[in-house]
DNA sequence: GAATCTCCTGAACAATCGTTCACATGAACA
DNA sequence: TGTTCATGTGAACGATTGTTCAGGAGATTC
């Protein structure tokens, strides 16, 4: 039998795992085709993750942390309030793109109770930095006076709205730049620069 | 034999499976619960529907064309391009908070080819109708020189978020009015007004 | 009242799925 | 060499599902 470490074995589950959640859905994908995906046996499976559930929570705490890794380092750059909204959603924007199998595993996905519970929080947090960022430039004078936690809520609806689209169709996709221009200087004309 | 006419039944089982497939979902909903819901066999359901997949279709045709009434009402009485965009986005939003069932349905449902290319058209022609707006605006000189697509795909995609948010977080949530107010003017303070 | 048509029933079928468990296998250690 | 333990196997189980179909009941027509 060819016998692997536990740790190698799982971490194959995983990428299987990953593969066919992002290639079919939480409910379509099955274990027996998990397992043979990671050249396993039914059973094995069942050695290294109690349930399907749980092999599913595996994955998306796994992206979240990398999300989370990446955007504490893009900020760290920023000094400037307009340039760390700009970072935050190029940020954003750039590791959907780079991770799509992620991506297409959570955007299909808005079924669950347990799902939403642990991405609840996450995006929460992750609204509550924005807002953060725009209390900043209001207080420095660049941004003007507005309702920084409302305006944190639509800038994440955009990026929730990019992923949604990523997962269902491409042709809404946009520019992380366009996006940027909206966002701070919207539609209307400025009368003087 | 409790009969009705056929019309009246179909519409008992429309209604039976909004309410189903808004609740579990379309995977999770299934074709007993439908029928029982609706107060007739299994069977009978077949005798109106082909299948789960043309009964899904039909009831998301449905709230396309109650939008795209809704949105051709609204855009009727604005004349002045930010008034227009205003419209679109709070009738878009307004819709979507009196049809819950609807989006529901819509809103959880990525997965499926059948329902996606049906989708895809229907949003495309409103990114193409944002983007009208937004063209109408710079002609008029009250909106500054910009891509017109690109920033229609960016408001569609926030619109997006929306339907996406109210059916995993509510927390997520945001006005009309704080909307159209970012999309018109965004962050950064005006110099002159 | 017989024939016909529309509308409906629900048991049965075939398929799929998550999960379990009795059993195997190889390595480590005595 | 024999024992133990971690690791792996895959048939089997029980549950659920979409769909079908042989049959039945009420209305309508002649």
């Amino acid at each position: 039998m060819n016998k692997r470490s536990a740790e190698e074995t799982k971490q194959q589950i995983l990428v299987a795992a990953r593969k066919t959640f992002a290639g079919q859905g939480y409910a379509q994908a099955n274990m027996r085709r998990i397992a043979l995906e990671a050249g396993i046996s039914v059973g094995g499976v069942y050695l290294h993750f109690k349930n399907k559930e749980e092999l599913y929570q595996t994955l998306q705490r796994e992206w979240m942390d990398q999300l989370n890794r990446n955007t504490i380092n893009a900020l760290r750059d920023s000094s400037e309030p307009a340039e760390a909204i700009a970072s935050f959603i190029t940020t954003s924007i750039e590791f959907v793109r780079c991770n799509r199998e992620m991506i297409n595993l959570t955007g299909r996905e808005t079924n669950f109770s347990f799902n939403s519970e642990l991405k609840r929080g996450f995006f929460r947090e992750r609204r509550r930095l924005i807002a953060d960022l725009i209390d900043q430039g209001i207080a420095a004078g660049t941004f003007r006076p507005c309702d920084s936690a409302e305006a944190a809520r639509i800038i994440f609806n955009i990026l929730r709205g990019f992923v949604l689209s990523m997962v269902i169709d491409e042709d809404a996709l946009f520019s992380p730049e366009g996006c940027v221009d909206l966002v701070l200087n919207g539609l209307v004309r400025r009368e003087k620069q």
